[in-house]
DNA sequence: CCTACCGATCGGTAGG
DNA sequence: CCTACCGATCGGTAGG
């Protein structure tokens, strides 16, 4: 029916909106710009966003919601057993999946994040928060049962692997490496470190 | 004399630039902005500078000398029998230096070089080039005295760090942890891993 | 969904 | 450096 084309036509819309946004950023992206990428005119848009910074929101928060989500199922598909460096590594894995292979949102939410408007970024805090405050609680587990080190400052060394993660978008290339072993290399580094053991300690 | 004023002008406006193109990005500000910050009309700046587009060449181009001059000269600066690690962490500590506390150029150049304008990118792309290039002598060096695992993939480590680092100026508070103390972390983190090592290798 | 259009604002220029 | 202004383009609207 009816309603069902126009539920499409919003996703086609908010799909071209989210490549252009991660391409040229939020400001640098026109409404002529979506609209041609759909194949409408500018005007029609209206009919289906009442605003451009609508269709930022969208995506933003489809963005954080997908990465959010695709990191916790990984986790927690895991058997109960799993030491606390797997369920870290799966974490790294998907977080990298999300950003690199899930879609346009995830990736545009990465690059774009820190030029929102501030009205967007008050409303994306909370859910921002939640899935940094949900890395923390993986670390902090590791620290619990002795597999990671206790002096170690959570918070902060969760900003700093969250970011380099997010950065990836900027220069990975997925003909030269693929995203698991990607994954994994990123993974060996903050858990093992790059220095050489001949004893192969780890 | 007359030529002193317009220079220290010319500098004035080039710094304001930088401050909002860092905030706010490049499409986003306006020379009207550009114009307010520095108490000039919109239509002066073109007495100091032909385009806007000069101004984020300008802007770009400083933010990536400096970053390069700042880790080369505090590495070349080291005593000649200095382990291959210490310069690793010397250059660490000099990179982020130059990124959260110089001024605005490396921040803006970090924070928009995504977005940029291809010209302004393949422009910029032999000095981006060279400095990656350093970091990766830097690992060699020490895959070469035996510092570090000979197995590394050098080039995607030095992206990984290099972008870890760049990302830092979205989340580092410098009333939390200074920036020689998140130096010192980062450079732990990846050279010897956040695993719990009772004996306390490394 | 399109046509036709709006007020505002943009980068940039002429002339002083 | 300012005043005054340009053509183009922007986000958004009215009416169908």
């Amino acid at each position: 029916m009816k309603q069902e084309r126009a539920v499409q036509s919003r996703l086609r819309i908010l799909e071209a909106a989210g490549t252009l946004f991660r391409d040229k950023g939020y400001k640098a992206t026109t409404m002529r710009d979506i609209a041609e990428a759909v194949g409408m005119q500018a005007g029609s848009i209206y009919y289906y966003f009442a605003s451009k910074e609508e269709m930022l929101r969208e995506v933003t928060d489809s963005g954080i919601s997908i990465i959010d989500a695709t990191v916790r199922q990984s986790v927690t598909g895991l058997p109960p057993d799993t030491p606390q460096l797997q369920r870290i590594r799966a974490a790294i894995r998907a977080h990298l999946h999300s950003l690199l292979q899930t879609g346009e949102c995830p990736t545009a939410y990465a690059r774009i994040y820190s030029q929102l408007p501030s009205s967007i970024k008050q409303r994306d805090h909370p859910m921002r928060q939640a899935y940094i405050g949900y890395w923390c609680g993986l670390i902090e587990a590791a620290q619990g049962s002795g597999e990671i080190a206790p002096e170690l400052p959570v918070h902060t060394f969760v900003d700093f692997l969250l970011g380099s993660m997010s950065r990836a978008v900027e220069w990975h290339d997925p003909k030269a490496v693929g995203i698991d072993a990607l994954a994994s290399w990123i993974a060996d580094w903050v858990l093992k470190g790059i220095v050489h053991r001949p004893a192969g300690a780890g």
